[in-house]
DNA sequence: GATGAATGAGTGTTCATTCAT
DNA sequence: AATGAATGAACACTCATTCAT
C-alpha cells in the first residue's frame, strides 16, 4: 500500500487525534480541519473513517518490527543482548506511543473488523527474537531453564504502556514536573528497572 | 453516595458497554435498552452521560482498595506476603477488569474532568502496603536494598491488563481455546509468572 | 375562581417568568423551583401549563379595569378628567407590565385557545369611560367633534408599552442611567407627553 | 453578509414562524418542513437556531431605514413632510410587521446576546430625520418649540404595533370583517389618525 | 482528481405530564 | 391532598457519508 503526501498527513493527524480523543471521540471534520483538507477527502482517499483507521494500522505496523538482526550475530553476552533488546523495545513503544494506544484500545478490545494478523505476526517475530536470545543464554548456563518466555513481552510492553497511560499519576508520584524529566525517567530509570526485572527473572533460581 | 437498585443496574450495564465499546462508542439509548429503562432515566438519575461515568468511577473505586490489613500482622515471611499480595492484586484487576479499562482509557488518558483523586489515593495506599512488606523483607535481609518500589505495581498491573487487552492474541499463542482455560491460565500461570518476576527482582542481586 | 395561597404564589412566579422568558421559554420545573413547590403541583392545581397561563390571565384581568367611577361625577373639567384618566391608565399599565406583555405576546398574537372575552370587555369598558368624557368635552365645546375615539387608547397603551419594551434603548437615548430615573421619567415626562398629545388631538382643529 | 436563495427562503419561513409562534415556540423541524429543506441545513447554513435568528435580524434591519432623503430637500411644507414621514413609517412597520414583533419581543425584552446596535442606529437615524423636519417647522413658526421629539416615534410605532398585536380585537371593534378591510383601515384611518395626532401635538399650544 | 453542498440517521438532553402511593 | 418517580415525545444539534460537478 502506497500513500501520497496528503494521505500520510491525514494518517498522522488521525493517529494523533485517535490516540488523544479515541476513535469515536474524533470526528472526520476535526481531522480534515487540522490536516487542512476537505472533509470529503477522507472518504475519497480511504473509503470511510473505519478504513482510515485500518490504513493507519497497516501503515504503522510495518515500522513496529524490532530491527535487531544484528543482535543475533553480535559477539556480546546474552545478558547484554537482553539489555539492548529491552532498551530498544521501550524506545519502540515510546516512539509509537500513539498507535500502541490505538491498537490496544480501539482495535484489540473493541470489535472492529480490522485485520490484526500483521500486528500479531510482528509480535510473534519479536517473541521469536527474544526466545533465541534466552535459549542462547540458557545453553550458556546463564539463564534458568524454566521461564515462561511468552509472558516476558507482556512485562515489557505492559509496564511501559501502563506508565504512559498513567503519566499524570507518575509525574506526581515521582516528582517529574516537566515533560523532559518524564521522558528522561523512562529512558533511564524505567528502562533500567525493566531490564533488571527481566534479567532477575531469567537468572534468579527459585 | 447511595444508589438504588435500578441505578446500580444502569451502572453495571454502562460499565460493561463503556469497557467494550468505549464511552463515545456507547449511546445512552443502548444503555437504556439493555438496562430496560427509559432513556430519560439516565439524565434523571445521573444528570448526564458524563456524570454517569463519574458515578460509575466513584461507585467502583471504593471496592478497589486492597483489603489486606491482615497481611501486615500475619506471621508469614515477607516472601509469602508478596505472593499473597500479587495473587490478590491480580484477582482484583480480574474482577474489576471493566472499570480498569475504562479508567485507563476513558478517564486517565483523555481530558475528562473527572476527579481521580480517590483512585490515585487507592493506588498510593496500595503502594504503601507493598512498601511496608518490602521494607520488612529488606530488614530481614531477604530482599535487596536498591529496588525502585514505585515501579513494581506497574509491572503487576501493566502485565495483567496487557494480557487482558490482548486476550485473543494470547488465547491463540497459548492455545487457550476456551474462556475457562484463559481464566485458569491467569489464575495459575500468569499469577505464578508475575509472582516469580517480582520475587526475582526483590531477591536478585545485580 | 378562588385561588389559595400556594396557587397565588405559583401564579406570581409564572407571571414574572412568562414575561421575562416567554411562555415557551419558561419550564414548569423553573416555576416550581422558584415557587418552592413540587413540579407535579402545577398540573395538579391548574391541569396543565397552558391552563396555568389561562388562570393567570383570568386572575389578573379583574384588576385591570380602570376604577374611575368617581371621575364621571367629579366636578372637574373634561380636560382635567382626560389628564387624570391618562395618568391612571399609564400607572395601570406600569403596575401590570408583566401581564400586559404576556397578554400581547403570548396570548393575543399566538393562537392559544384562551378566552379573551373578559380582557376585551375590560378594554371596551375603559373605552366607554373615555368616550363619555370626550363626549362631555365635545358638548361643552372644548373638544373637536371629529375624533376617532377608538384609536385613542392605542396611543396611550401603545406608546407606553413601546417605551417599556425598549427600556434599554430609551435609557440610553434619554440618559436614564438608573431604574429609578427610568421610572420617574415615565411618571413625569412620558405621562405629560401622552397627556399633551391626547389633549392636542382632542382640542386641535385641523 | 450575502445569503443564497435557499438561505433566504429559510429566513422568510423562520421570520413568519418566529413572529407567529415565538422563537421558543418554533422548532427547527417546523422551519425545515415548511421551507422544504433538511433539518440539518439550518445548522449547516446558520450554525444554530439562535444564529438563524441573529442572521434574520441582520438581514431585515438593513431594510428598516427610512429612505426619505428626498424629503429633506423637497420643497414642501414641514407639515406635509410630517404627513409623508408618518405614512412612510407606518407602511414600513406594516411591511416589516413580523420582524418588528420578533425584535420587540424575542430580542429586546428577553436576554439574548444579539447585537442590537444596527437596529438602535437605524432608530436613531430615523429620529434625526424627524428632528430635522420638526426644527425646520419650528424655525418657520409652524410648530411649537417645547415638544419632546424623542417621544414622538414611540407614538407612531407604539400605536401601530399595538393595533397589529390586537388585530382581532380591533377587527371586532371596528367591524373590519376581512383582512382587506383591516389593511385598508390601517392605510387610511389609522394613518390619518396618527398624522393628525402628531401634527396636533406639534402645532397645539398648551 | 477533487470538492462544496447536502442529507438521513443518530446524538444527548429537556420537556410537560402521569401515576402509584 | 399532595408528591417523588418515571416516561414518551420532542428538542437542537452533530455525525459520517454521498453526489453532482
Amino acid at each position: 500500500m502506497e500513500f501520497n503526501e496528503k494521505q500520510i498527513e491525514i494518517l498522522l493527524v488521525a493517529e494523533h487525534l485517535f490516540a488523544e480523543e479515541g476513535f469515536n471521540g474524533t470526528s472526520v471534520r476535526e481531522i480534515a480541519k487540522i490536516a487542512h483538507i476537505n472533509v470529503a477527502m477522507i472518504s475519497y482517499y480511504f473509503g470511510s473513517k473505519e478504513k482510515l483507521l485500518e490504513a493507519l494500522v497497516l501503515y504503522r505496523i510495518s515500522g513496529m518490527q524490532l530491527h535487531l538482526e544484528s543482535l543475533s550475530i553480535e559477539e556480546i553476552s546474552p545478558i547484554e543482548k537482553i539489555d539492548k533488546l529491552i532498551e530498544y523495545y521501550i524506545q519502540l513503544i515510546n516512539s509509537n506511543r500513539c498507535i500502541y494506544q490505538i491498537l490496544h484500545f480501539e482495535v484489540t478490545s473493541t470489535k472492529r473488523e480490522i485485520n490484526l494478523d500483521p500486528f500479531n505476526q510482528v509480535k510473534k517475530n519479536n517473541l521469536k527474537l527474544l526466545e533465541n536470545i534466552i535459549i542462547e543464554g540458557q545453553l550458556q548456563g546463564l539463564f534458568q531453564p524454566n521461564v515462561n518466555i511468552a509472558l516476558i513481552p507482556p512485562i515489557i510492553i505492559g509496564t511501559t504502556t501502563h506508565f504512559h497511560l498513567n503519566k499524570h499519576y507518575f509525574q506526581d508520584l515521582l516528582h517529574l514536573d516537566s515533560d523532559e524529566k518524564y521522558e528522561n525517567y523512562i529512558a533511564d530509570e524505567l528502562t533500567k528497572h525493566i531490564q533488571k526485572t527481566i534479567k532477575a527473572l531469567l537468572i534468579y533460581e527459585d
